[in-house]
DNA sequence: CGAGTGGTATGTCCAGGACT
DNA sequence: AGTCCTGGACATACCACTCG
């Protein structure tokens, strides 16, 4: 359902025709349940389903025509993350399916099995027909959708989906094959006939050669059906002479992709790439998508004339080494990461804001018998009789240990803020502190030695956090490293991070939308999709944001409000008599992600200490350059923030109804507080107490369906079932 | 159109319970 | 005793809306 609540519905007959192709499945959410339709991509937004709740029942079937995503907001009366990716991930979660032995599994899991038992990545490298129910041009019989001619060329055991590679354009779009409405043969399947779904069973035309991921340019698949279809249907691919074996072998020899160089025609397979001088010269519309595009310089065109002129000689010739092919190879992929890196958004960003360091304060809040610190982080533990020191990072307070001396804890706040925050960090003392080595500079003479130990072991994602001594400041023995080293290595890693950031950062906020499709199966780059990328990166279509929505209609689902710092606003100062309470100026909302980036060269300078080495992955982001669980971490995260608020909200409204509530005596509070100190804030916050709780305590009965919901996909991301 | 106002999100401090 | 966690209170930043 659109914006303007005008539903857009595909061509019901053409798709319901397709649907009657796919075995019978069930989707269940919350006991509603919907037979699944499929879809010609795996994104939620083209995934269809025939709801069967009772109001859908009772209406007009195309009332209960939904996308998967139309289905989940349905039942669960939840927005779905603005992220394509996020949503998917919420969708193939929380949608059930009947497996294997009545086992109930996610969507997600279950589009995994069915992929794994139709091969898999075994499929990489097989021509397959797509069924798009809307398009009709040229459709073999009107109004019943068009076949369009695809190969495989990737897949992706985490998800199941498989890359599908169009052979009239080249666009690319991840699908579900095994609820997608496809056809493996050779040509389409004639009128009124039924596909070929069983790839086993195709002819041996069909199979081809995978494409060489090096040089596969992967595409995002988040532009709908209308977008990025083929806009032309195509007749029966390229005849091939002779055998298979013989196609195949010449298919070997090619390489990859047909090739018409200064317009002389090369075989090959799968796609024809037509490009000459002439072509480069002057990109023309027949340029590949991938290559010929304007932004494609004369040096580039020529490098790319030189490879493809080697790849096609190769390919014509007798069939030499396949040396001869790797430069070539080599050529066209590092210029397609040219391409990428010339055509990619450019990368702006102001540079990172110098450590912002507070000196220590000059006047003691309090002194004799008040315990109240004179330092940021500190607090005094009346049970304990020490200095407590906890950080907020990371949505919830950690705790780096208790203290004897007030100065020990407030150092041992800025190793812990340096970690955790990095350089933006607010500190009790000059960050040069903590570049000193630790035996020689003052730091040591304070007998803190465990400072460098205890911001790695900050830095190690679990709860732990620097592991401090206890008030006589001794060295971890847990960490058992060396309490004379520096701390420059962390610093410079902080700086890393920073860079990292900042790299990052170009992305921030496309970074959550647009990159977040753009995320390239086996990219490589390490930069990594940061789920910012997806990850705290909701949000299509490259750098344009989506506005913001003037209410959200509901907590779960919706995505976490973004704060867009003012870069240029300083902190303030603190001021005179005491520390400055609230929340300080932050010049950049760190992301989750960029925060575990921070972790991560925390951890790496820590182990450069030890002489351990360096991980080799980031954290998160796993062996193919995915993030791990990154759209159910962003998903996650953004439940969690708006969680802060609205579980808050829950949780202060559980907390106050025992009590039956007091929302009047705090409106009455409020009244008094206004009369005596007309402070504003105080004012407002007492009076909107009531209001905030009760709101708060009807959300609670609200939303205690949705938190069962919520609770199992937290539950299931946290027993590591991504999907 | 700009200032004022209200709502919301988030950071910080502090107290205290639970666990090891 | 130390550690971890949570809740309440308080404060500020940011944004949308209202109003003159």
């Amino acid at each position: 359902m659109d914006e303007e609540g005008v539903k857009q519905v595909p061509n019901e007959t053409a798709l319901r025709l397709a649907a009657s192709w796919l075995p019978s499945i069930e989707v269940d959410l919350d006991g509603i349940t919907a037979t699944l339709l499929g879809g010609h991509t795996s994104e939620s937004s083209n995934l269809y389903v025939q709801c069967h709740c009772p109001l859908c029942e009772t209406r007009a079937p195309t009332a209960g025509l939904n996308t998967l995503e139309e289905q989940v907001e349905h039942v669960t009366g939840e927005e779905l993350p603005e992220s394509p990716e996020q949503a998917d991930a919420v969708c193939r979660t929380v949608l059930k399916i009947r497996g294997p032995e009545d086992r109930m599994m996610s969507l997600g899991a279950f589009m995994r099995q069915r992929a794994e038992a139709l091969g898999g990545a075994d499929l990489v490298g097989r021509a397959v027909w797509m069924h798009w129910p809307d398009d009709a041009e040229g459709a073999a019989t009107p109004g019943m959708g068009t076949w369009y001619p695809a190969h495989i060329v990737s897949y992706s055991p985490r998800t199941g989906e498989h890359l599908l590679q169009y052979q009239e354009d080249g666009v690319q779009l991840r699908v579900f094959l095994a609820v997608a409405p496809c056809h493996y043969g050779a040509t389409a399947p004639p009128p009124g006939t039924p596909p070929n779904r069983d790839p086993a069973a195709a002819d041996n035309a069909s199979v081809l050669i995978p494409l060489e991921p090096d040089t596969v340019p992967q595409q995002r698949s988040d532009q709908g059906p209308s977008s990025h279809a083929p806009k032309r249907p195509v007749g029966v691919p390229d005849a091939r002479a002779g055998s298979a074996s013989d196609q195949l072998k010449r298919q070997r020899r090619v390489g990859r992709a047909d090739i018409a160089v200064g317009g002389q025609q090369h075989p090959g397979y799968a796609g024809t790439l037509t490009l000459d001088s002439t072509t480069l010269a002057a990109p023309s519309a027949q340029a590949s998508p991938e290559f010929g595009e304007p932004s494609l310089g004369a040096t580039g065109r020529s490098e790319l004339l030189a490879a493809l002129t080697s790849q096609a000689a190769f390919a014509q010739g007798p069939g030499g080494p396949d040396a001869a092919a790797a430069p070539a190879s080599e050529a066209l992929y590092k210029l397609q990461q040219a391409h990428a890196a010339a055509t990619a958004p450019p990368r702006i960003r102001a540079p990172a804001p110098p450590p912002v360091i507070i000196p220590a304060p000059v006047v003691a809040a309090s002194d004799g018998g008040a315990k109240t610190s004179r330092f940021r982080g500190v607090s005094w533990n009346k049970r304990t009789l020490k200095w407590q020191v906890t950080l907020y990072a990371r949505g919830r307070y950690r705790y780096f240990g208790s203290y004897t001396d007030q100065d020990e804890a407030a150092r041992a706040y800025d190793r812990a803020a340096l970690v955790w925050k990095g350089p933006s960090a607010v500190l009790n003392f000059p960050a040069s502190d903590y570049t000193k080595p630790i035996g020689a500079a003052g730091v040591a003479a304070a007998g803190n030695g465990d400072g460098g130990s205890d911001a790695g072991e900050g830095a190690d994602g679990a709860d732990g956090g620097v592991t401090p001594g206890t008030g006589a400041a001794q060295p971890s023995p847990a960490s058992g490293r060396s309490s004379g080293t520096g701390q420059a290595p962390l610093l410079g890693a902080l700086a890393a991070a920073v860079a990292a950031e900042e790299a990052a950062e170009s992305g921030d906020d496309d970074d959550m939308s647009g990159d977040e499709d753009g995320v390239q199966y086996g990219d490589g780059s390490g930069r990594g999709a940061s789920p910012g990328d997806t990850r705290a990166g909701p949000y299509g279509g490259g750098a344009l944001r989506r506005p913001r929505k003037k209410k959200a209609a509901s907590k779960l689902f919706t995505r976490k409000k973004i704060h867009k710092g003012d870069g240029a606003s300083a902190p303030l100062p603190t001021p005179p008599g005491g520390r400055r309470r609230g929340r300080p100026p932050k010049p950049r909302p760190p992301p989750e992600e960029l925060e575990a980036l921070m972790i991560q060269a925390a951890e790496a300078a820590v182990a450069a200490q030890d002489g351990a080495p360096l991980p080799s992955e980031l954290p998160g982001i796993g062996p193919d350059g995915e993030p791990i669980l990154p759209s159910m971490r962003a998903a996650m995260a953004a439940a969690g923030q708006e969680g802060s608020g609205a579980d808050g909200d829950r949780d202060s409204a559980m907390a106050g109804s025992g009590a039956g509530d007091g929302g009047e005596s705090d409106t009455a509070v409020a009244a008094d507080a206004g009369a005596d100190t007309g402070r504003r804030s105080s004012r407002r916050a007492a009076a909107n107490k009531g209001m905030r709780k009760m709101a708060a305590a009807m959300a609670s009965v609200v939303n205690a369906r949705r938190d069962g919901l919520w609770a199992r996909l937290m539950q299931r991301a946290e027993d590591g079932e991504d999907m």
